[in-house]
Order: C-alpha cells, then structure tokens, then sequence
DNA sequence: TCGCCTTTT
DNA sequence: GAGGGAAAAGGCGAA
C-alpha cells in the first residue's frame, strides 16, 4: 500500500476518506521514470509541504484526462483495499509446513550423500563458482560462460548435460529441494504472526507496467509446478468454517492482444471458445485445427507468447531448441497469419518513436527514451515495448476489478474475504454456508465485465481448503 | 553490494 | 559485433 503523503481535511484515516497519496499520483505522472524519495519530489516541485506538492500534483494529474481517472478511480481506491488484504492476511498451517521442510531435509541428506561421492565433499553445492570449477575442469562438462565468464550452472546449461554426466540430475534435484526450503518453507515460518497468518506487502508503484509487486514475503511466486511446491502451498489453508476459492482469468493477455490489435482471426477463435495455441500452430503448420500435433501446439504456444514478449529469433530457437532460421521463418508465418498483429505493433512503434511515450488502455503512461537526445529504439527497448500495452492492460483491468469487487462483493457480504492477487488470479475466503449463495457467480461477472472486449474473457473458479489442492468449481444449477 | 540462480505470472 | 523473451522477489556466495 502506498504510503500517504498528504492528507486533506481527513476526517477518517481508516475509511480512506478525504485521501491524497503524493507516492501514487507521483508515479503515474512520472511514466516509468524512476521516483525520489519525498524531499527529493518537494524539491522537484519546488515547493515546502506535502500539501502543496499535493495540490500540484493533482493539477499535474488533471492535464491528463484518463491519468486522472486511472488516479482517482483505481489507483488510490485500491490502496484502500490492499491495506485491508494485507491487515487480514493468509493462514498458514505451520505444522504441516515444518513436516515439509523434515521431509525436504531427507532428500536433502540423501542427495549430498551421493553427490559428496563424486566430488569428495570438499566444494560447496551453493556455491555457482565452485560446482562450475568442480564440473568443467575436473569432470571434464563442457560449460558455457556466463557473461562475466564464469561457468554457467543455471538448469538449462546443466540440463543439457543430464544424460551423459548422471551427477547432474542429483545436482539439478538438490538445488530445487535447497530452494524451496530455503526461499519458502524457512522464510514462510518465520514470517507467519502470532496466529500463524501470513501478512505480505503489496507495493502497487513498483512496476512500470502497473502490475502489483508482492514482498515480504512475495505470495507471487509460490512453487506450483513440482511435487513439494505443491505441498508447500497447500500449506496456506482456509480458515476454520470458510473455503478458498480462486478466480483465475483464462488466456487474459491472448485475449488483450486479439482486442487491441483487432486480429479477426484470432477474436474469431476467442469468440468461439478454441485453443488459440492449436489455432496458431495450425497456421505455422499449415494443418487443419483438429489434427494438430502436442508438440506442434507447444511451439504455437511458445511463439504466441513470444510475440507478446517481442522475442527474438534466436530467443526463440533457444526456447524451443530449433536452428535459428526456422524460428525466422514461424515468426514470419505467425504474421503472415494475424497481419493484424503486424500492423498494429508497425503503427505503435512509429508513435512511440514519435511521441516518446507508450500507454496502456486505460492510459498508464511509460517513457521510450532514456535518452531524450536519441530518437532510436533499441531491441531490448523494443521488446519492454511490445510487452508493455498488454502486460499493462491486464494490470489496469486487475486493479479496477479490485476496486470494484470491494464495492460490489465485500462491502455487500462483510464476512467474505480478498486475501490474495497473482496477476491474473484472485483468492478468496468464503464462509462454508455462503458458497451457495450465488457469490461466485458475482464475483465472476466483477472480472469479466471490468471492461468491454472485442472478445469475450473467461474467468476459471476452483475451490478448495488448501491452496496449493483446490479442484474445479461447477456450480450445480 | 553484485552476480547467479530459481520461483511465479 | 554483441546480445539477443516481459515483469517481478529473494536466497546465497563472493568480494
């Protein structure tokens, strides 16, 4: 939550009223630019109390019609609810967490023991520099350099490497368990309150493209994928008598891309509810939809979401470990397919060069030169801007629905909780004998109305008392 | 404090 | 010719 700055005639701090937030009017106006600390922004303004610097901030804001929406209608009514997400807090199974970490600490044992067997237990696994020294010159791995020119252990390089050297997948599996128990199982307990509930900070300026930042501890990246990851996050329960419930937008930045480019093909695929993967590997394949291959629709996959990231050539054929001119030639027939897509990325880097700002639907602003003097984009300025409108968007969309969920869904029914936001995912706690009630109807209609689309936008619901164990909600009527 | 690495969307 | 997918937090070792 912002921290507030200035206060007008503020009759109740804890109803938010009567509010002026100088850190979140500061970063909207300052369009990416990084912000000074508050003497640093009272000089900037030239002036000697926050209520000046407020006053003219609002002026400032004002000039921008949509900015100022953006201010007054999300940005600092969301403060509001941030602070209430983060006073609630998340509770969190402390026993069942430190059980976890016995078992982890099994493996652990198991694996250096076999490990300390190949390299005699004198280098540290920790340590990058010294398994890097260990592999490459005395195993005899033929290591890449990062770009410092140490030996890059990173998984990918290692990866690599798997099947012919057998110590690798040991070394690969020990540094997965050492990071889940040091980064989530360690930190989590500790920072669990008196009544083992999680608190986390969301910083809503941190991030250019406007999405939330979560610290302390981040509950934004919660292992999901591996075995243990999921029973560490299945240590965050509901509390006694209430049920998780999570709200999950579908292909959200796909669908973002199809609305602001106006590709017909794809809104055509949105509109009729296909895998829009399927959809893109059956152009680069040029097959028919139905008889698309898995694997084809990895690389479909892979190239939609490279096109949002403004991905390279060879980002691509690294990704997908093909040679570099055939990830050229997908990159082409993936425009050739939705020449929507290309003009509209043609159209918006030509004004970005032109204006020297970018801005997102609602109108969150970000500056393209670092150098005003220079009037070239550079590619990785390229590829921050391609990525920047749909990131963006989807930020602005989960900002307002935070909003308006408060006012339509918490403030209607007092004992339903927010806790958390992952992006595109919202996480609430309702009572038991409320899940029927009709509110998981509402709160989807909240998501899926914040804004009207070219497309339509599906939100998934699963349900559950554990998060990292929740399953398919279907409502039976 | 920096670099490397791993986790998420 | 180098570097070559967006946005983050955070643990750890090395200096």
């Amino acid at each position: 939550m912002g921290k507030m700055l200035a206060v007008w005639d503020c009759k109740s701090l804890e109803k938010f009223e009567n509010v002026f937030d100088c850190y979140i009017a500061e970063a909207l106006i300052a369009e990416g630019h990084p912000i000074g600390s508050e003497e640093q922004t009272l000089q900037k303004y030239t002036v000697q109390t926050v209520s000046d610097l407020a006053l003219q901030q609002q002026d400032k804001l004002l000039e921008n019609p949509k900015l100022a929406k953006l201010y007054f209608e999300v940005e600092l009514p969301l403060a509001k609810v941030l602070f209430e997400m983060e006073q609630h807090g998340i509770l969190l199974d402390t026993k069942k967490l430190h059980a976890v970490g016995e078992k982890i600490d099994g493996l652990l044992d198991s694996l250096q023991g076999k490990i300390d067997k190949e390299t005699g237990g004198d280098i540290n696994l920790n340590s990058p520099a010294q398994l890097g020294t260990f592999l490459a010159d005395k195993v005899g791995v033929p290591l890449s350099r990062t770009k410092t020119g140490k030996y890059a252990t990173n998984e990918g390089e290692l990866s690599k490497f798997a099947e012919q050297f057998p110590i690798i997948t040991n070394l690969l599996k020990y540094r997965e368990l050492k990071k889940l128990r040091s980064t989530y199982v360690e930190s989590l307990i500790q920072k669990a309150d008196e009544n083992s509930l999680i608190h986390t900070t969301y910083n809503q300026v941190m991030v250019n493209t406007g999405r939330l930042a979560s610290l302390n501890p981040n509950l934004q990246n919660i292992p999901v994928t591996s075995l243990i990851g999921q029973e560490i996050k299945s240590c965050f329960i509901a509390k006694p008598n209430h049920t998780l419930v999570s709200f999950d937008y579908s292909q959200q930045e796909l669908r973002i891309l199809a609305h602001l480019t106006g590709e017909k093909a794809l809104i055509k695929a949105f509109a009729d509810d296909q895998d829009v993967h399927v959809l893109t590997a059956s152009k680069l394949f040029t097959v028919p939809y139905e008889e698309v291959a898995k694997d084809q629709r990895t690389v479909g996959k892979t190239i939609n979401f490279g096109i949002i990231y403004g991905m390279s050539s060879y980002g691509m054929s690294a990704g997908l470990n093909i040679p570099q001119e055939h990830a050229e030639q997908f990159i082409k027939q993936f425009y050739a397919s939705y020449p929507a897509i290309r003009t509209y990325y043609d159209n918006y880097l030509k004004n970005a060069r032109i204006h020297g700002t970018v801005e997102t639907l609602l109108g969150r602003r970000r500056y393209v030169f670092e150098d005003p003097k220079r009037k070239l984009i550079d590619n990785s300025m390229r590829r921050v801007l391609m990525n920047y409108p749909i990131q963006g968007t989807a930020a602005d969309f989960m900002k307002k629905v935070m909003v308006d969920v408060d006012r339509e869904i918490l403030n209607k029914y007092p004992e339903v909780s927010l806790l958390l936001t992952i992006h595109d995912d919202l996480v609430f706690e309702i009572p038991d004998d409320k899940l029927n009630s009709g509110i998981i109807r509402e709160i989807q209609n909240v998501m899926t109305s914040v804004h009207p689309l070219a497309v339509p936008t599906t939100v998934d619901v699963k349900i559950g008392k554990e998060w990292g164990n929740l399953n398919n909600y279907f409502p039976n009527n």
